[in-house]
DNA sequence: CCGGTTACAGTAACCGGTTACATTATTACA
DNA sequence: TGTAATAATGTAACCGGTTACTGTAACCGG
C-alpha cells in the first residue's frame, strides 16, 4: 500500500503557484481580494495538480464541518425515503453534507449518539432517537438542532417541523361514523413514546367523543407502525373471542396493511363488513387491490422544511419555533367509499 | 449567538486529571498502557466534562475520517431504502459515519462529488453516479471504492457488488415464453447507461434466441426505472398503431406498474391478454391487485456486502474483486400464473 | 549487582487549512 | 507634495487532536 498520495496541500498549491498560502487560501475562498493575474496562477496549478482542500483542515480551522447530521430510530421503511430524499436535496443544495445515522436511545444509554457537536454543525432529530437529556444537554451548548415529527418539551426551545396529526386523525375517523356509519372502530396504537401515534390517538379520541361513542380501551391494539407487528396483533384479536367493530383505524399505512391481511385471513369482507383507514399516504397506498382511505402526510416536504430551518440557524437567522404542516384525508375505496381518486 | 461553548478540549481535560495530553490520547485510543489510577481519573473528568473528542481534529492528524461515503443518483426511489439500510447497518455497527450524496455526473460536471478523499476514507458508488474518469483518478490516488450496481471498465480493479441480472431475465423471460405460450415480448428499457438495464435487455434477447424467436426493435420502449416515464411511454406505445404484442418484461417493478396502468387504461387484459414480468420484488410487488411476478433482487444484502468490502479495504485486507449476489424469480400472478407464494 | 526490558508518562512537532496582523505599493484627495 | 486610505500579499499563530521521541523507574534473568 503506498502512502495516500492524496497529500497536495495548500502548501504545495502555493509554492508552485509562486504565491503564500494565505493568498491561496483567499482565493479559494473569495473572501479577500485577489489579483487577476495571481487568481489565474492559482486557477491554474489548482487544477493541474487536482486539488482539492482537506475538508478536516478545514473544519478545524473554521470550527465548522459543512455537513448535517439526520437521526433516525431505524431505515427500515419506505417511509424516510422522502424524507431523505426531501432534506437531502436542500442540504445539498446549501453545499452541506448530509450524516445519515440510526440511534435508539433506549438501546445504546452508554454509546454517544454517532451525529453531533463532534462532527456536525447541526443535527435534524426524528422523533425519539434521541432523549429528552440529550437534547437538552445539546440545547444548552447551543448546538443547532431541529426536530422533527416530536414536540420539543417545554422548556427546550428547539425548532420543530411536524405534521397534523390529530386534526386529520379526528377528520378520518368522522368520515368513518358519519358516512358509513361505524361506531365500533378499532385503533392499531403506534409506537410508544412516538409522538404521531399519540396525537392519532387523541384524534380518534375526540371523534369519538364528539359522536358519543364510549371508549372503549379493548379496541386499542398494538401496531407499532409496523406491518408484520400488526398482522399479529390483530390476528390474535379476531382469533379470541373479542368485541364487537366494524372499522379500523390504523396508526399509519404500513399497519392497515396488517389489518387488512388478518381480515382476509379472517375472512372478513373488506370494507364491506370493516373499513379500514390508515395514515401517511405512502407511496403503495393508492396501487393496493383495496385503494386505502388515508391521511396524506407531506413527508418529504416534512425533510426540506426540516432542512431549510437548521440552515437558516446555521446562518445565523432564527428559525421558525414550530412548522406544522397540513394533512388531508384522501378518500379511497378501503373506508367502502368507491371515489378513485390518486 | 455566544460562542460556541464545544470547548472542551484533551487539554482541559488533561489539565483537570493532571496528566498530559498524550496520556489523555492514549487513554482515550487505548494505543498504549495508562496505569488504572491514572485512567480512573482521566475517565472520570471527561465524563465530568462532557467531553466528546473533535472528529475534524482527530481526522487532521490521523489523516482518518472514519466515514464512508455513499454516491447516489437519486434517493426518490423506494428502491433505495433497503440499500441503505443495508450499508448504514454494517457502517454503524464498525463504528463509521455515512455520508449520503446525491450527484449525476452527467449533469455536474463542473463541480467535484459531495464525498470522496477530502471527507471519507472510502466510498460505495452506485451505478453510473460517477464518471469513469473521476474513477480512474481515484482509483490512481488508490481511493478506497466500492461499486454497486455497476461493474468497472476492465483496466480499474475495482471491487464490486452487483447482482445476477442476465440469467435471471432470461430465466423469466423463458417463463413468459414456455409457460405461457408468449413470443411478442416486449422490453422496457431502463436507464441509458444503466448497466443493470443492460444485461436484463441481454438476457432478455438471450431468451428470445434460445426460442428461436426473432427480436424486434419495436417491442423495445423506453422505461427509464420510471414507473411515470414508463406508463407515457407505453401509453403512448398503445396509442399508435403497434405491432402485436402479448406480454411486456420491464426492467424493474416501477416500470412493470406503468406498464399495468397503461394496460388498463387501453382496457387490455392483465394477465389474459398480456402477461406483465418486472425486476426486483419491491415492498409493494406482492400486495399489488395483480401479484408481480418478478425477480428477486437482494438489495439489502448489496447495501451491507458493499459496507463490508468497503471496510475490508479500510483494515488493509483485500476485498473480493467482485461480488455477485444471486436473484431467483418468484413466480406470482401478473404474468398469467395463479401460484400464490410470498 | 548489572545490563536490558518494559511500563508509564511528558514534550513538542505535526496534520492542512484559516486568519490576525504586518508590510508594501498604489491611489485619492486636501 | 504630503498624508491617509486601500489593495494585494506575506508571516506565523492557531484550531484540537496524535504520536515520535525521550526519560524515569520498576522489573527480570543470571
Amino acid at each position: 500500500m503506498t502512502r495516500k498520495s492524496h497529500s497536495i496541500t495548500i502548501r504545495d498549491v502555493a509554492r508552485q503557484a509562486d504565491v503564500s498560502v494565505a493568498t491561496v487560501s483567499r482565493y479559494i475562498n473569495r473572501n479577500a481580494p485577489v489579483s487577476p493575474e495571481v487568481a489565474e496562477r492559482i486557477s491554474k496549478v489548482m487544477a493541474e495538480l487536482n486539488y482539492v482542500p482537506h475538508a478536516a483542515a478545514r473544519h478545524l480551522a473554521t470550527r465548522k464541518t459543512r455537513s448535517i447530521g439526520l437521526l433516525l430510530t431505524t431505515i427500515n421503511y419506505d417511509f424516510f425515503t422522502p424524507l431523505l430524499s426531501g432534506l437531502e436535496r436542500v442540504v445539498a443544495e446549501n453545499n452541506h453534507n448530509l450524516l445519515v445515522a440510526t440511534y435508539r436511545a433506549d438501546l445504546r444509554k452508554d454509546y454517544p449518539p454517532p451525529v453531533g457537536p463532534h462532527n456536525t454543525d447541526g443535527v435534524v432529530v426524528f422523533a425519539d432517537a434521541l432523549q429528552e437529556e440529550q437534547l437538552a444537554q445539546w440545547y444548552r451548548m447551543n448546538f443547532p438542532m431541529v426536530l422533527v415529527h416530536r414536540t420539543p418539551p417545554p422548556y427546550l426551545n428547539i425548532p420543530y417541523v411536524t405534521i397534523e396529526n390529530k386534526a386529520a386523525s379526528r377528520k378520518i375517523v368522522d368520515h368513518l361514523i358519519e358516512v358509513h356509519g361505524r361506531r365500533r372502530i378499532i385503533f392499531t396504537r403506534g409506537l410508544e413514546n412516538h409522538e404521531d401515534s399519540h396525537w392519532r390517538e387523541l384524534g380518534y379520541k375526540a371523534s369519538l367523543e364528539a359522536h358519543g361513542i364510549p371508549y372503549d380501551p379493548r379496541l386499542i391494539i398494538r401496531g407499532e407502525f409496523d406491518r408484520e407487528v400488526t398482522y399479529q396483533e390483530m390476528s390474535a384479536f379476531l382469533a379470541n373471542n373479542h368485541p364487537d367493530f366494524d372499522a379500523v383505524f390504523a396508526s399509519d399505512d404500513d399497519s392497515a396493511l396488517g389489518v387488512i391481511r388478518a381480515l382476509n385471513d379472517a375472512g372478513i369482507p373488506v370494507p364491506e363488513s370493516v373499513s379500514v383507514v390508515g395514515f401517511d399516504d405512502q407511496h403503495f397506498s393508492c396501487i393496493l387491490p383495496l385503494p386505502l382511505t388515508t391521511v396524506r402526510a407531506p413527508t418529504e416536504e416534512v425533510g426540506r422544511m426540516a432542512g431549510s430551518q437548521i440552515l437558516k440557524i446555521l446562518q445565523g437567522e432564527a428559525a421558525d419555533p414550530m412548522t406544522l404542516l397540513p394533512t388531508e384525508i384522501v378518500i379511497r375505496q378501503s373506508c367502502g367509499c368507491n371515489e378513485s381518486q390518486s
